[in-house]
DNA sequence: CGTCGGTCGTAC
DNA sequence: GACGTACGACCGACGT
C-alpha cells in the first residue's frame, strides 16, 4: 500500500536543464589554470538557495544520461540533431555530480532516457503515493506535469508554478501543455512547432476548440496567413506532439521513498570547492557548519528604523564595520533632481536596516526626520577612512550631493566588479548579478512601485514593501561583494583595473556629470528653423520627382518608390534580403538620378534636426541652465565609457552643416572651452603592442602616421606621397585597427579587390611586427578564450572557437580591435584620474566637463588657457609609459568648434 | 497605446 | 557575407 506522505514535499531537480542555463548564464569562469567552472557554480549557488528554502527530507538531482534516447530515434526520421555539448562545458559534468553526492543528494541518471522523462515518471509516481511534489526545473515543457500536487519551481528566478499559475502563464490547463508546445514548438528541444503560432495564437486556438484534435479539425476555418501555415503544417503535428510528451511510465529501479537526502561530506565539499576556487562557498562552508545550531532562526532580519535610538545603535555599528553596504530610495531616476526618500544599510549578511525619512503614502506614520538623519550620519559618509560599498555609487553620491553630502570613501562597487570581471555580460544591474552569482530572484522595483502610468514613485511605496526592498538592496549588494571581490582579487591584473581605475574614477565622472556643459539654446533654435524650412523645400522637391506624396522618412516607403515605382537599379541588399536604401546605396544612385540626391539631403538634415539641434534645448536642467549627461562606466565590451541622455560622444564634426552645432557648445562669460585630444592614440598603442621598429620610429620621429605608412607602402619619399596615396594609407591605418578585410578596404578606398589586397601584403611586408603581432593575438585569444589590454583588462571572446565560422571571425576582429580600443580607454580613465587630482589638489579655476573617447573637454578662464593647457597636456602625457610617446593637441576658443 | 526589432546615421 | 565600440531616432508590426 501507499507510504504516507512525508510532511515536506519530494523535490525533484533537473540538473541537467540547470547546467545548461548556468553555463549560458554565467558569464565564461575559469579557474587559474583556465580550467571552466561558471556553469558548475551556478548550479551549486542554486541547490544551496534550494536546500535553505526547503530543507527536503527526499530529493533527487536528475541528469540526462549520456547516449541516445527514444527521443532521437523519432528525430532522425524528422531534420535537425541537437546540438552537441559545448567545449566548455563536458568538463564540467563529472564536477558538479561529484558535489551533488558530497552534498548528499540522491543523483538519478538512466540510459536511453532524458531527465525529463525520469522526473515525470517520479513525480506521477510519488503523486499517486500521496506525496507534495516540487520540481526545480528552468524547463518549461515540465508544465505539463503541474497537477493538484506538483508544482513546478524556478530556483534561478524563485517563482513557482502551480495550475493556475499554469493558465494564468499559458493561457491553457496543464493538461493541454503537450497540445500547446506541439503548436508553438520549442527551439531548445528541438521541436518544430506551425511557423507564425505564437504562445497568443497556439492558447486562443486551445481555448475555442478544446484541444490539438479540436484545433486540427477546425484547420480549415482558421483565416489568414496562421491559418494556411497551419494547414501546411498539419502532418508534423503528431510528431510534434511525441516529442513534446514527457513519458511518466519508465520502469525505475528507484521509488521516491528510497531518495533520501544524505549528511553533506563536508571534507570532500572543501576539498572541491577548493579545487574549482569557489572561495566564497568554501567560506560559507565553515560559516553553515558553525551555524548549524541555530539553523531553525529565521534568517532574513530586515527592519525599519523609525526610533532614535536605533539609528544611533545602527549609527554605532557602521562605524565600527570595516565595511558597509548602503543604498538610497529617491522620488526621481534623474541624478540632478533626484531627493532621498530613505536610505538602507548592511553590515552582515541576512540582515539590513531601511530609515525611511519622505514617504507620504496613505499610511506612512511616524519617520525620522530627514535633515536630523542625514546630519547624523554626515561625518561617517564623509570621512573617506570609512569604506562604503554599493552597486552603482555614481548614483547614489550624487544624490547626496543634492543634500550637500560630499561621499568620500569609496572602497567597492559591485557593478564595477561584475564589469570588470567580465566586460561582455550585457547587464551589470543588481538584479541579474544576483541571478548569476547568488541564484536568488529579488524583490523588482515594479514590484513595489507598479509600472506603465500608474508607476508610484518611491515616497509613495507603502512602508512595508520599501523595507523589504531597500533592504534586500543593501544586503544582495553585501552578498555579492563577497562572491565577487574573491574573484577580483583573484585575478591581479583585474583586481589593478578595478582599484587603481574604475573605483578612482567613479567620483570623478560624477563630478564632470554635475558640472554639465554649457549650451546655447537661442543658437540651436536658430538652427532648427533652418533646417526645417530646409527639408520643406527637399520634401516638395522630392514629392515632386516621385509623382506624389510619400514620407521620406521611411526606409520602406523609399524602396517601394525607387526599386518599384521608379525601376532604379538594385546594387545592395541589407542583411534581411531587403533593397537597401543605405546612404552609400543612394550616394552612387545619386550619380544618375534626381531623387535619391534629395533623399540622401533630406535624411541628413532630419538627422541634425531631431537628434541635436531639437533635443539638445529640450535636455537642458532648468536649475543649473547646462546639459548633463549620464556616463557609463559598465556598458562597452572594450572599457570604453559611454554617453546617454543626452549622448555627448556623437555630436557631428565631420560635415560642415553638422559641425555648425559644435558652435552651440560653450562657456560661461570670461571663460573659455578647450579641447585636449590624443593624437593616433590606438596606432601609438599598436606600435607599443607589437614593438614594430618601423611603426615606433615613425612615432619617435613625430612623423605624420599616415604620410609615413603611405611612404613604406607606395616605396615613395615622404614629401613625394600623393593625396591619394595618403588617403589609401590613411583607410590601411584604421582597417588594422578594426581588423579589416582586403574586401572592406577595397570598398572603402574605391578600388579592386586585387589592389587592395596587394596594399595589405605590401603593408604587412613593411610592417612585419605589426603582422606577427596581429598572429600573437589570435593565437592568444584562441588558447585562452580573451585579450587584455595593456593595463590587464580582460576581454571575454566565447566565440573564439566557434565553428559556425561567420562569429568566429567576428571575434578574432574583436581580438584585434580590443586591445588597442580597450587600451586607448585605460589611458584616458587614467588621464582624468590624474586632471581631477590636481583639480582636487590645487584648486584651479577649471572644470573638466567632457569626455569623448580620446579627447577631454575643459572650461578655462579665458587668461588662464595657456597655463592650464600645458599642465593637463603633461597630465594626460604622462598617463602611461608606451614604446612610443604620446602625443595630446590642445585648442581652444568661445565654442567647442573653435576649440578643435 | 506601449514594446520591440530592423534600419539608418552620428561619434571615436 | 564583408570594419571595431557605442546611442538614439524613426518606422511599422504586434499585442494589450
Amino acid at each position: 500500500m501507499a507510504e504516507r506522505s512525508p510532511s515536506q514535499p519530494l523535490v525533484l531537480v533537473d540538473g541537467s536543464s540547470y547546467l545548461y542555463r548556468a553555463f549560458h548564464a554565467l558569464p565564461p569562469l575559469t579557474t587559474s589554470d583556465g580550467e571552466p567552472t561558471g556553469a558548475v557554480y551556478g548550479v551549486v549557488s542554486m541547490l544551496r538557495k534550494l536546500l535553505d528554502d526547503y530543507d527536503p527530507s527526499h530529493i533527487a538531482v536528475v541528469f540526462d544520461a549520456p547516449g541516445r534516447t527514444f527521443r532521437d530515434d523519432l528525430f532522425e526520421a524528422y531534420k535537425a540533431n541537437r546540438p552537441s555539448m559545448p567545449d566548455d562545458l563536458r568538463p564540467q559534468v563529472d564536477p558538479l555530480k561529484r558535489i551533488v553526492r558530497a552534498l548528499g543528494l540522491p543523483l538519478v541518471e538512466i540510459g536511453g532516457v532524458e531527465a525529463d522523462d525520469v522526473i515525470g515518471t517520479l513525480a506521477r509516481q510519488a503523486e499517486a503515493d500521496g506525496w507534495d511534489v516540487v520540481i526545480s526545473t528552468g524547463d518549461k515543457d515540465m508544465a505539463q506535469l503541474v497537477s493538484d500536487r506538483i508544482t513546478l519551481l524556478n530556483t534561478m528566478s524563485g517563482t513557482n508554478l502551480d495550475a493556475p499559475g499554469v493558465r494564468e502563464k499559458f493561457g491553457v490547463s496543464p493538461e493541454r501543455i503537450i497540445d500547446y508546445l506541439a503548436l508553438v514548438g520549442d527551439t531548445s528541444d528541438n521541436i518544430p512547432g506551425v511557423p507564425k503560432v505564437g504562445p497568443k495564437t497556439a492558447a486562443k486556438w486551445l481555448q475555442a476548440y478544446g484541444d490539438l484534435d479540436g484545433v486540427v479539425a477546425h484547420a480549415e476555418q482558421i483565416k489568414g496567413k496562421v491559418g494556411e501555415s497551419l494547414r501546411e503544417h498539419l502532418d508534423e503535428l503528431p510528431l510534434a506532439k511525441e516529442l513534446a510528451t514527457i513519458r511518466c511510465d519508465l520502469d525505475l529501479d528507484r521509488s521516491p521513498v528510497e531518495l533520501t537526502r544524505g549528511e553533506p561530506d563536508i571534507a570532500t565539499l572543501r576539498e572541491l570547492y577548493r579545487l574549482h576556487e569557489f572561495s566564497g562557498l568554501l567560506s560559507k562552508l565553515g560559516a553553515d557548519r558553525a551555524g548549524e545550531s541555530d539553523r531553525a532562526e529565521p534568517m532574513g532580519q530586515y527592519s525599519m528604523v523609525t526610533e532614535q535610538a536605533e539609528l544611533d545603535a545602527w549609527l554605532a555599528r557602521l562605524q565600527e564595520a570595516p565595511l558597509f553596504a548602503f543604498d538610497l530610495e529617491t522620488n526621481s531616476l534623474d541624478y540632478m533632481r533626484a531627493r532621498i526618500v530613505g536610505l538602507s544599510f548592511a553590515v552582515a549578511a541576512d540582515e539590513a536596516i531601511y530609515v525611511p525619512v519622505a514617504h507620504d503614502g496613505p499610511g506612512a506614520g511616524d519617520q525620522l526626520d530627514r535633515e536630523h538623519v542625514l546630519g547624523a550620519l554626515r561625518a561617517l559618509l564623509e570621512n573617506p577612512q570609512r569604506a562604503k560599498l554599493g552597486q552603482n555609487l555614481k548614483y547614489d553620491m550624487s544624490v547626496l550631493a543634492n543634500h550637500g553630502i560630499h561621499l568620500q570613501g569609496i572602497r567597492h562597487d559591485t557593478m564595477l566588479q561584475s564589469y570588470v570581471l567580465d566586460s561582455t555580460a550585457t547587464r551589470h544591474d543588481m538584479d541579474s548579478l544576483a541571478l548569476k552569482y547568488l541564484g536568488r530572484g529579488t524583490i523588482k522595483y515594479e514590484d513595489v512601485a507598479g509600472k506603465g502610468a500608474k508607476q508610484l514613485t518611491f515616497n509613495q511605496v507603502d512602508l512595508e514593501q520599501a523595507t523589504a526592498y531597500a533592504c534586500e538592496d543593501a544586503d544582495i549588494t553585501l552578498q555579492l561583494h563577497a562572491v565577487l571581490w574573491p574573484r577580483v582579487q583573484a585575478i591581479p591584473s583585474l583586481r589593478s583595473v578595478y582599484e587603481d581605475i574604475e573605483i578612482p574614477l567613479l567620483p570623478v565622472l560624477s563630478r564632470m556629470e554635475r558640472h554639465g556643459v554649457l549650451v546655447d539654446r537661442d543658437l540651436l533654435r536658430v538652427q532648427s528653423g533652418e533646417l526645417a524650412e530646409a527639408m520643406r523645400e527637399l520634401e516638395q522637391a522630392a514629392h515632386e520627382a516621385a509623382g506624389g506624396a510619400f514620407n521620406l522618412g521611411s526606409p520602406k516607403q523609399i524602396q517601394e518608390i525607387l526599386y518599384e515605382r521608379q525601376g532604379l537599379p538594385v546594387l545592395q541588399r541589407t542583411p534581411k534580403g531587403q533593397p537597401s536604401t543605405a546612404e552609400s546605396v543612394l550616394q552612387e544612385l545619386a550619380a544618375d538620378y534626381e531623387l535619391p540626391r534629395l533623399i540622401i539631403e533630406h535624411r541628413g538634415l532630419s538627422k541634425l534636426k531631431s537628434t541635436y539641434t531639437d533635443k539638445l534645448p529640450q535636455m537642458v536642467n532648468p536649475d543649473t541652465a547646462r546639459v548633463h549627461t549620464s556616463y557609463h562606466q559598465a556598458v562597452t565590451a572594450t572599457g570604453r565609457l559611454s554617453s546617454s541622455d543626452p549622448n555627448l560622444q556623437n555630436i557631428p564634426v565631420r560635415t560642415p552643416e553638422g559641425r555648425r552645432i559644435r558652435k552651440a557648445f560653450i562657456a560661461t562669460t570670461g571663460y573659455r572651452l578647450m579641447a585636449a585630444d590624443y593624437s593616433q592614440v590606438e596606432l601609438r598603442i599598436m606600435a607599443h603592442l607589437s614593438g614594430d621598429r618601423t611603426l615606433r620610429r615613425a612615432f619617435e620621429e613625430r612623423q605624420d602616421i599616415h604620410r609615413a605608412t603611405a611612404a613604406e607602402v607606395f616605396g615613395a619619399a615622404p614629401d613625394q606621397v600623393t593625396d591619394e596615396q595618403r588617403r589609401a594609407a590613411k583607410a590601411i591605418n584604421f582597417g588594422l585597427i578594426y581588423g579589416m578585410s582586403a574586401w572592406g578596404l577595397a570598398r572603402q578606398i574605391g578600388v579592386e579587390r586585387g589592389e587592395a589586397q596587394r596594399y595589405v601584403d605590401l603593408y604587412f611586408d613593411r610592417f612585419q611586427g605589426v603582422k606577427a603581432y596581429m598572429d600573437r593575438t589570435r593565437t592568444q585569444a584562441h588558447a585562452q578564450g580573451y585579450v587584455e589590454t595593456v593595463f590587464g583588462r580582460r576581454l571575454y571572446l566565447p566565440e573564439i572557437n566557434s565553428s559556425n565560422q561567420q562569429r568566429r571571425q567576428y571575434a578574432e576582429r574583436t581580438a584585434i580591435n580590443a586591445p588597442m580600443q580597450g587600451s586607448a580607454a585605460d589611458i584616458i580613465k587614467r588621464a582624468m584620474i590624474r586632471v581631477d587630482q590636481w583639480l582636487q589638489d590645487d584648486e584651479p579655476d577649471v572644470l573638466m566637463v567632457m569626455q569623448v573617447h580620446d579627447e577631454l573637454v575643459f572650461e578655462v578662464p579665458e587668461h588662464e588657457a595657456e597655463a592650464v593647457g600645458g599642465r593637463i597636456r603633461q597630465l594626460m602625457m604622462g598617463a602611461a609609459t608606451l614604446a612610443v610617446p604620446l602625443e595630446v593637441d590642445i585648442g581652444v576658443g568661445n565654442n567647442w568648434d573653435e576649440a578643435h
